[in-house]
DNA sequence: TCAAAAGTGTTAAGTTTACACCCATGA
DNA sequence: TCATGGGTGTAAACTTAACACTTTTGA
């Protein structure tokens, strides 16, 4: 019987797969994207986004993480699958089907890795140049996904490191939502946020002052999530 | 230059695509999803999604477009890729990649389609059956993104005639939100919404006194959302 | 004549926005 | 001592939610 399964589908076309990225950090107040130039194929020389292909016997989901890591050096990273492109003709006498995750790091965590590859660089949002094939539109996807998705849930922690400072996190959520928003509505908003811990612990690098650090308690979040209903 | 890309590419895996689909409907004050019942292979007998192999040559979109008409005989129909799936062990000794689509289609136009086949069957969300694989996560996420989507754009109208009362919108948005909703704010809300217009028309079908009848306004829709920034 | 769905405004509660000054410190 | 970012409360505007009765007409 499974024999009969694969007669019939043993004449349907075969695909290669590819895991692509958008790897969003921020840093000088503005949401960046890590772009590599390629170095190989037709476009060589050319800004892409950081890409692999998938292997027999490999998880879509730990593919893209096995992937991650290879460009990045990163690995227990918050990523989210975007969407599949299947149109995309990167390859001649292939057909390609590129799925496209989105992912969020913290660029202390990369700026401390030692084995990045140099061939890469970061680009804020707004001057990520014009690539090839649909690569604008994916991160313009992929930036979508990740507004919806940071209202949702406060994933946008992500990008930021375990201790943050208010005026850290206030300009993240202003480079998020594009818009500025009012410090002290801000500040009571956070309060309010039940799973943003204030600690004791001073930041004295960013101000004279020195600020307070919060942290994400991610126990309390779960705890919260699971009893709202 | 091309044969070192390809020779690049050469070993890597192949994988089988399929598209598949959460095909949504509204009837009976619920949304309903449209399985079909497996006729061949290990899973034969049991309830699955609607789904087809992606051939050669066919862009991505097409495909699923091609396939959703085989499978409901509908075309023009409102779709949008919800992600895709690559552990599905579908298929024994293939890898099979599903992309998941969602599609909404109006009951009345799928009802009056000669071709239709007869392994298919409307089940109401809540009395979707346990299925094999992951199926009833992919319908959960379908849902979701059907959900968030209705609430940013009014792509809910497509599960209506085009000639709709309030009566029925009314229990759409309650099927859809799941939660019920005061009938006057809701009037109010729609009366406000300059892209749904009141025709001169009058359901008498569905209730003795007569029901006005409503229709979304495309153009007027896609003009304000131009001009709105 | 009555059952069944259509239609219609007002008020209270809650949420969001706007707005400006003093504080602590290192250079 | 002054330049820099840190920290704080209140009132108005707006949005959302709660609520009940009259109308029409076919059976």
């Amino acid at each position: 019987m499974e024999q009969d399964v694969n007669a019939y589908f043993k004449d349907f076309p075969r695909f290669l797969i590819v895991d692509c990225y958008v790897v969003f950090s921020f840093f000088n107040d503005s949401i960046q994207v890590l772009l590599v130039k390629q170095d190989h194929g037709s476009s060589k020389g050319t800004w892409v986004l950081p890409y692999d292909f998938v292997l027999e016997n490999e998880d879509m989901d730990n593919s893209a993480r096995r992937i991650l890591a290879a460009k990045t050096g990163l690995v227990d990273t918050y990523i989210e699958q975007v969407r599949c492109y299947g149109d995309t003709d990167c390859y001649p006498n292939a057909r390609v089907i590129a799925v496209m995750y989105y992912a969020l790091i913290n660029i202390e965590d990369y700026n401390e890795q030692k084995n990045k590859p140099d061939n890469t660089q970061w680009f804020p949002l707004a001057e990520v140049p014009q690539m090839k094939y649909d690569l604008n539109e994916m991160i313009r996807a992929a930036v979508t996904r990740m507004k919806y998705r940071t209202m949702e849930k406060p994933v946008g922690l992500n990008l930021l490191p375990p201790l943050f400072t208010m005026h850290q996190l206030h300009k993240l959520v202003e480079a998020i939502i594009g818009k500025p928003r009012d410090k002290r509505n801000f500040h009571k908003i956070v309060e309010e946020a039940y799973y943003i811990e204030k600690t004791d612990k001073i930041d004295k690098v960013h101000s004279k002052r020195g600020a307070a650090l919060y942290r994400f308690n991610q126990k309390l979040y779960e705890h919260y999530m699971k009893h709202k209903l």
